[in-house]
DNA sequence: CTAGCGAACGAACGGTGTTCGTCACGAACA
DNA sequence: TGTTCGTGACGAACACCGTTCGTTCGCTAG
C-alpha cells in the first residue's frame, strides 16, 4: 500500500527506508545507449534527405537516436562541424575513374556531372558547403583528383589551383541553388520537380509577361527563352563553357 | 496628494474619476511613430553592412527603428520579403553605361566588375540574394542591360538565357562565398582583409603540409600555389575564362 | 572493491521568426 | 459635430532554435 502513496518501489531504498518525494526521481537505469559521431552523420544526412536542410536541427538529430540535444556535443562541437562532417560523408560517394590525362576534358566533364550527380541526391548538402574550406578526407580526395588531372595535362599549378577553386564554386553553387528551389517545392507541397518546374516557370512568365515592355524590351520580347531551359540544362551549358574556356588555355591549344 | 497616490495624473480621467491600478497604464500618447517600408528596408541595410549577417534579425531591425517587431510586419510580409527588398535596393547602387553591343566583350566585363564592387561593398547581402529570383525593379534593370547587350550582339535568345543565369549564378556565388570569409573574419575579430587573407591563407598551408605527401601527391606537391590567390584574382579568372567561353559562342567569331 | 573519468542528459539561457488581440489615431461619413 | 471604421503600432506570447551548466551515472583501470 505504501508502494501505491509513494508510486513504484524506486521510492524505497533497499534498507526501507523511503525517499523524501522531492528527490526528483532517479533516472531509469537504462542501458546506456552508445553514441558515437557516425552515427549522428548518419542520423543527420537521412532527415537532410528526408525532410529537407531547415528541418536539421541539433533537436532533431538528438530525437532521431532518442535522446537529448546535449548528447551531441560530446561528438560533434557545434552544428557547424556536423554539417561538415555531413558533407564529407556525402562526397565519399563521389565515384573517381583511374585518372587519365590525356582525356583530361572528358573526365574532368565526368568527374562535374558525378558531383552534381552526387549533389542532387542528397538534395540540401550544398548549403552546408559553401561554407566550408575543403578539409575532410573525401573534399581532399576529390580534390587531389581534379588538382592532378589538370597539373598532368600541362596546366601552370597556380592557374590549375585556379581552375579548381573557380569549378568547385560553380558546382556547389549550382546545387545550392537547386537546394533553393527544392525548399520551394518543399513548401508548395509538391513531390514532382517536373510539376514544380512548369509551375514555377509559368508564374515567372506570367510576372514577366505583366511588365512593362518599353523599359524592358528585350525581356518582355523574350520570355519563352527566358524560361525554356531547367536546372539540368542551365547546368550543362556553365559546365562547357567553362571547359571551352579551359581547353583554349591548356598549353596544348 | 491624490495624485501622488495613484501615480501620474494619466491615473485620473477628465472628470476626476480615478483608474483603477490594477489597469495596466496606457500607452504613452506619443506622437505616433511613422514607420514605412522604405524606412525599414534602409534599417535593415544599416545593420547588414554594420553588424553583418548574423546580425540582421527582424528584432534587431525593429530595435534599431525604435519600436517592436510585430510593427515590421504591417510592411513586410516576413523575414525573407525584407531581404528581397534590401537586396534590390542594394542592386540600385549599380551603375550601367550606354549600351554598345559593338563593345560587347568590355561592357560585360564592366558590368560583371560593377556588380561584383556593389555586391562587395554591401558584403553580406548576397547571403539573401541567391535564393531570390529576380524579381526587383533593380534586378530586372540590370537583367534587361545584359540581355539586351548579348542579344544585340546576335546571340541567340535561348543561349541569352542560359548565359544571363549562369553570370548571375557565378556573380551571386562568388559574393556569397566572399561574404562567408567575411562573417569568419568578424568572428575572429579582424578588420583588416589583407591580414585575414594571410592568416586564413596560413592555416590551411599548414593543414595541407600536414597531408601525407603519399596519398595527396599533387596537393602536397604546390601548397604555396594553391593558396597564393586571394578572392579577387581567383574572381577575375573566373570572369575572364567565362567570357573567354561566351566569345567562341559569339556569331561572329 | 573502489576511484575516477568521460559520456549521457535534464534543465535552463538567451536568442529567433511570427501571430494574436488590443489599442490609438486619422479620415470618412452621418 | 459626433461616430464609426480601418489601419498601423505594439505588448505579449508561442514554438522553436543552438548551446551550456551541472549532475548523474556506467565502465574501466588500479
Amino acid at each position: 500500500m505504501s508502494s501505491t502513496v509513494f508510486g513504484m518501489d524506486r521510492t524505497r531504498t533497499t534498507d526501507g527506508v523511503p525517499v523524501p518525494p522531492w528527490r526528483k526521481s532517479r533516472r531509469q537505469p537504462q542501458p546506456k545507449r552508445q553514441l558515437s559521431q557516425d552515427l549522428i552523420v548518419e542520423a543527420g544526412l537521412r532527415i537532410l534527405d528526408d525532410e529537407g536542410f531547415d528541418a536539421l536541427s541539433m533537436r532533431r538529430v538528438a530525437q532521431e537516436l532518442d535522446t537529448g540535444p546535449a548528447s551531441l556535443y560530446a561528438h560533434v562541437a557545434n552544428k557547424e562541424e556536423l554539417l561538415e562532417l555531413i558533407y564529407d560523408r556525402v562526397l565519399g560517394e563521389i565515384r573517381l575513374p583511374e585518372r587519365d590525362s590525356a582525356h583530361w576534358k572528358e573526365q574532368l566533364r565526368a568527374y562535374c556531372l558525378e558531383v552534381h550527380r552526387v549533389l542532387g541526391h542528397h538534395s540540401d548538402v550544398a548549403r552546408a558547403a559553401l561554407a566550408s574550406i575543403p578539409t575532410g578526407p573525401n573534399s581532399l580526395r576529390a580534390g587531389e583528383f581534379v588538382y592532378g588531372l589538370l597539373i598532368e595535362a600541362g596546366m601552370h599549378p597556380r592557374e590549375a589551383s585556379l581552375v579548381m577553386d573557380r569549378l568547385s564554386l560553380y558546382l556547389i553553387g549550382d546545387a545550392y541553388e537547386g537546394s533553393l528551389h527544392r525548399a520551394r517545392m518543399r513548401a508548395a507541397g509538391l513531390t514532382d520537380p517536373q510539376e514544380y518546374f512548369e509551375r514555377f516557370s509559368g508564374q515567372i512568365a506570367t510576372y514577366y509577361r505583366a511588365l512593362p515592355a518599353s523599359t524592358f524590351p528585350h525581356l518582355h520580347q523574350h520570355i519563352d527563352e527566358l524560361v525554356a531551359d531547367d536546372g539540368e540544362n542551365r547546368f550543362m551549358y556553365g559546365l562547357e563553357l567553362m571547359l571551352d574556356g579551359l581547353e583554349n588555355r591548356m598549353p596544348g591549344a
